[in-house]
DNA sequence: AGCACGCCGACT
DNA sequence: GTCGGCGTGCTC
């Protein structure tokens, strides 16, 4: 090409899902038309990589010896809308991370680029087979209502293996058919065969009140069992009618399951399903069908707040306040508060969803920058359990036991009632840490400045945050004592052990992550526990979130105080909100719940609030404790964490990177401290705290700062962390 | 995020 | 003399 046709050629920016600071120009091939938003594969370097034709350039003009052209435009995919690359942008500039990281979210879904496989499915509708066995009669009774389902599904249903389905579709029963999508099936939105109570459809109505055009973000209030889906169902409705698409946030992928059954329910059809842990092919379907406005109605955790939305016009959080919202790996982003965002920049409304709302919500709600539906008392008069304290240092557990009586007569009494009782302990493995009684030798991880948990169930010591284990030695590797190794302190395993010993009759379940092999496991035991197969259930917090366990009558507390013993900001609150979700449990449908609380420290305000059901107070005292210590919501953290393999190194650097923060107005920069977990797999940590002022800029100086601190070579890595939520 | 370039240690 | 380890820098 000639110099003036270079220099008169078209360029569009075009961004890459890669950690480069902004989009690249490309050319645009003759009599080519490109918009912002289209997917697009461009040459980088030796290889060929897609991108997506970004809606600004960079501002900064390159050499146009350097240009190259586009090679091709993937025109069979739906453009990434206006909205997304907005948003991309701001969550970009927000969380600083380069944009093309934010971008490889919203495409991570490689199968969504290539033909959609064709998935069959299996219909009842041919001859009878010639032989005709019991397993087939059941395929086809299960069959008869002439639908089309998956060959596993049936299988499923009907009890037997893949097998029998092979064989019917052989003789020619069973008819192969293409397998339709769930959101093909249309919802039912007349609301005919919906109930609600006067106070879910009184809120109900004030929810779905002005929300037609626009941003508006509301907190639905409400304990648990109040109805809050109900009521938020009736705003889903109401966005679905008008023809747009609706999204639900789920905290953790295991509750989705029984979420997408109850939406089945309330709707007729079921909505699509949004979360890493689907395989890639069904990723690919669920987001080329949300491009194309196909896909209606989205449940997802949080990575589905990326999907390409054509016309999103609602958003819901539910359990807002919960953790798993925070995600801390790669980009670092609040998906609550990233939908927040997500909702003003599409103009659809918010509605975040809880029982035991953040502070960040309710200071916002106090504020008027948000809406406040508050749902009083329960559905169909069940009622809260009643909460009560055991004073381990009044009514201590016996010797090498952690149940004190108080507990153990509740969970007596509770089983010779036929009902169910639920232990928490927010602990995996057996025991938190083990030594020799003969020498004082402590298992450590060799990696991690952490204990090694036994796992009696794997048989083995493991660090939690490396993943190293060792099988359980018969010796000390001290001293060379045999028999001295004592395992000190309750993990869920234990607790089990000791349920077994007093209550051998009862059937237990434990439900904890190392358990459970994989969500579809999850969703089984929990199902398991809700057709009433166990007594006692013992779990960590994966039981604390969001489960329906109608015939849950006491749930005892094993270790309230686990929480509060934290150095972090945010520990009081957290251990509340756990505490409420988890006590809330018990008692429903009927059933009179209760609720006890071993702790040390029973005048605690995070256990007095507990026992009084005092949520407001403990609410207000909080919020004024953050108010005074300036910390969120009423400034702004970051966290700057330094790792290297070398202590030393680690600590320079980080000692360099604070001499080189600009003296700021309203901003303070706080140590380098050595992070509470000092080493993670072999790698030593030192931590910045930058604290601000709400209103200054505090991105901004980051961004300016490190721009002219010494940058992080060889092995030393720096992570910023806007908004942090762990301080580990 | 890839990938090539380049500079230092142990092999044929 | 070269093979290959990883640390550094570039990609429109």
């Amino acid at each position: 090409m000639s110099r003036e046709a270079l220099t008169s050629a078209k360029t569009v920016p075009v961004l890459l899902p890669l950690a480069l600071p902004a989009p690249y120009d490309y050319l645009v091939p003759e009599g080519k038309e490109l918009h912002p938003g289209d997917f697009v594969v461009v040459p980088l370097g030796p290889a060929l990589r897609m991108g997506v034709v970004w809606h600004e350039s960079s501002g900064k003009s390159v050499d146009p010896a350097k240009l190259r052209a586009i090679e091709s435009h993937f025109d069979d995919v739906p453009p990434l809308p206006e909205i997304s690359l907005k948003f991309c942008d701001w969550v970009a500039n927000y969380t600083l991370t380069p944009p093309g990281m934010v971008l490889r979210m919203m495409m991570s879904a490689s199968k969504a680029f290539e033909p959609p496989a064709i998935r069959f499915g299996v219909r009842a509708g041919g001859p009878e087979p010639e032989r005709m066995t019991s397993a087939r009669a059941r395929v086809l009774e299960a069959a008869s209502s002439g639908m089309i389902f998956k060959k596993s599904e049936l299988a499923e249903m009907a009890g037997v293996s893949g097998g029998v389905i092979d064989g019917l579709v052989n003789t020619g029963t069973l008819l192969q058919e293409v397998l339709p999508d769930p959101w093909e099936a249309s919802f039912d939105l007349t609301g005919e065969n919906v109930e609600l109570s006067d106070l879910q459809s009184g809120a109900a109505k004030e929810l779905c009140a002005n929300t037609e055009n626009g941003f508006v973000v509301t907190l639905l209030d409400g304990v648990t069992g109040s109805g809050k889906t109900e009521v938020y169902f009736e705003a889903i409705a109401q966005a679905l009618k008008t023809g747009g698409q609706a999204l639900v946030l789920m905290p953790e992928i295991a509750l989705t399951g029984q979420f997408i059954d109850r939406c089945e329910r309330r709707f007729g059809a079921k909505p699509a399903e949004w979360h890493s842990g689907m395989t890639s092919n069904m990723r690919g379907r669920v987001w080329r069908a949300v491009a194309n406005g196909q896909a209606k109605f989205v449940v997802g955790a949080r990575s589905a707040l990326f999907l390409p939305f054509p016309d999103l016009r609602l958003i819901v959080v539910d359990e807002e306040h919960d953790q798993g919202y925070k995600q801390e790996d790669r980009v670092t982003y609040q998906a609550r508060d990233m939908a927040v965002l997500r909702g003003n920049l599409g103009k659809c409304p918010v509605v975040l969803s809880s029982a035991t709302p953040s502070i960040e919500s309710i200071v916002n709600v106090e504020a008027g920058r948000y809406r406040h539906i508050k749902l009083e008392s329960r559905y169909a008069q069940a009622t809260l359990p009643e909460i009560e304290a055991i004073d381990m240092r009044k009514s201590p557990p016996e010797r090498g036991r952690w149940l004190a009586p108080p507990l153990v007569n509740a969970i007596e009494e509770t089983l010779e009632d036929g009902q169910q009782a639920l232990l928490f302990l927010n602990r995996r493995g057996y025991a938190p840490l083990t030594l020799c009684r003969n020498c004082g030798y402590r298992f450590e991880c060799p990696n991690c400045s952490a204990w090694l948990v036994e796992h009696r169930f794997r048989r083995r010591l493991e660090c939690h945050h490396c993943g190293t284990f060792l099988p359980v030695p018969d010796e000390c590797p001290q001293c060379g004592a045999e028999d001295s190794l004592t395992p000190c302190g309750p993990g869920v395993e234990r607790i089990d052990e000791e349920i077994a010993e007093r209550f051998p009759e009862a059937r237990r379940i434990i439900l904890s992550s190392d358990q459970l092999t994989g969500i579809e496991e999850l969703r089984r035991t929990l199902r398991e526990i809700e057709a009433g197969e166990a007594d006692i259930i013992i779990g960590t917090q994966l039981v604390a979130k969001g489960h329906h366990f109608p015939g849950l009558a006491l749930v005892g507390v094993v270790d309230g105080d686990l929480g509060l013993t934290q150095a972090d900001p945010r520990a009081a609150e957290r251990t509340f909100q756990l505490l409420s979700q988890v006590t809330g449990r018990a008692g429903r449908e009927a059933i009179k719940g209760k609720g006890l609380i071993q702790t040390y420290m029973p005048e605690h305000p995070v256990i007095q609030a507990l026992v009084e059901s005092d949520r407001d107070a403990f609410l207000a005292r909080e919020i004024e404790s953050r108010r005074d210590a300036e910390m969120p919501p009423f400034g702004r953290l970051a966290s700057i964490l330094v790792s290297s393999s070398l202590r030393d190194r680690a600590e320079t650097f980080a000692r360099d990177v604070a001499r080189a923060a600009p003296p700021a107005n309203k901003i303070e920069v706080l140590g380098p401290a050595e992070a509470p977990l000092a080493v993670i797999r072999g790698r030593y940590r030192y931590r910045l705290l930058v604290k601000a002022a709400r209103e200054a800029d505090l991105q901004n100086y980051i961004r300016l700062w490190l721009q002219n601190a010494p940058k992080p070579r060889a092995d030393l890595r720096l992570v910023v962390d806007i908004d942090p939520y762990s301080f580990l």
